[in-house]
DNA sequence: AGCTTGCCTGACCGATCGGCCAGTTTTCAA
DNA sequence: TTGAAAACTGGCCGATCGGTCAGGCAAGCT
């Protein structure tokens, strides 16, 4: 058993999609066991057998994203203040539109994120940013930046109809302008 | 019975009140009629007594805010488009800051607020104050100032820690930087 | 063939949900 | 004081939730 099966990987990655897909369009609380199970094509019981629990449904559907954030944090670390906001920029837009799926599912859970420990290096992660965001230590542009951010993750919500050049456009620009990095 | 019975009233009062509290605070779905009732002191059956049902208390509880973005589409109509993108400028954070509990509660049921008809009209109000806020027919103006309010109510949630004005100064210089109307 | 191992499932559990109803207590006008 | 209307409640209902468990089933090793 060294190495992977494949049945395990396959059933894994498809419950993985669905509750990705359905957390999306109902919210992770609106959604339950069963929906996830049938869209997968498979038993509730089968998604308990491949995760400890609904929590661990939603880590794994959140991995991709946060690994990605993770990794933009880190890169940013080791430049200069204004290189580091410049990639903020630009990064953070790519990523919010790329995962803007996640988006969706991380405002569904807002109100109880603190209670999710499996979330909670993803959000560190988010504030990390905003402050490399700001690119400054004026409270003012800290808070704009976290504005910023808020307008960002909401404009990628819903946003299906979008393409995702358009979408980054758009959050280029308005990015910028509350930033004055113009 | 032409005159309202004070214990009626003061009983109604309550109960939205308090279901205002934990809406904000566990957000909609996660708050049950019972956690209601316990904080009204009163019984769930006394909630169900005084509201048709669940949304019916939601309703309630969205229902001053709702008419204060009535009152201001109503006002901004008569207006010419300048001035009516000051006044929107201007009352659209007054209103996001003073009802910043029910923004909160707001984005909690954003996943399926398409199928509650009971705050379709203050979702349809909101999508015209925006059309207000952009100022202009260029379709970028009008996703910039979705934007912009995505920002501004994002910005009030969770904000119990920010003064009024404080937080109303923020949402200014943000709003007018995205609008570019500084 | 027998047997282990990994994958999967139906049936079931306790808890909780929104909602309903019969009946009790309170209120208040006559 | 009295009686009907209004206000309120305990208890119950069906549905659904996340989660558990014993067992079925196919694949591969011996």
């Amino acid at each position: 058993m060294a190495a992977t099966t494949p049945a395990r990987e396959r059933t894994r990655r498809e419950i993985v999609h669905q509750a990705m897909d359905l957390f999306q369009a109902r919210g992770y609380n609106a959604t339950s066991l069963q929906d996830i199970a049938t869209a997968a094509g498979c038993s509730k019981a089968t998604v308990l057998y491949h995760f400890s629990g609904k929590p661990a449904v939603l880590a794994a559907v959140l991995e991709p994203a946060a690994a990605d954030v993770a990794a933009l944090v880190k890169a940013a670390a080791e430049l200069s203040r204004a290189d580091a906001q410049e990639l903020a920029i630009k990064s953070f837009i790519d990523l919010a539109v790329v995962h803007r799926g996640v988006v969706d599912v991380l405002q569904d859970i807002l109100p109880v994120i603190e209670q999710m420990p499996e979330v909670g290096q993803l959000v560190a992660d988010g504030l990390q940013l905003s402050d490399y965001l700001a690119g400054s230590d004026d409270p003012l542009e800290q808070d704009l930046a976290k504005f910023a951010i808020n307008g960002l993750l909401g404009e990628c919500r819903h946003a299906q109809e979008r393409t995702d050049d358009d979408l980054r456009r758009l959050c280029d620009i308005a990015l910028r302008r509350i930033l004055r990095r113009a």
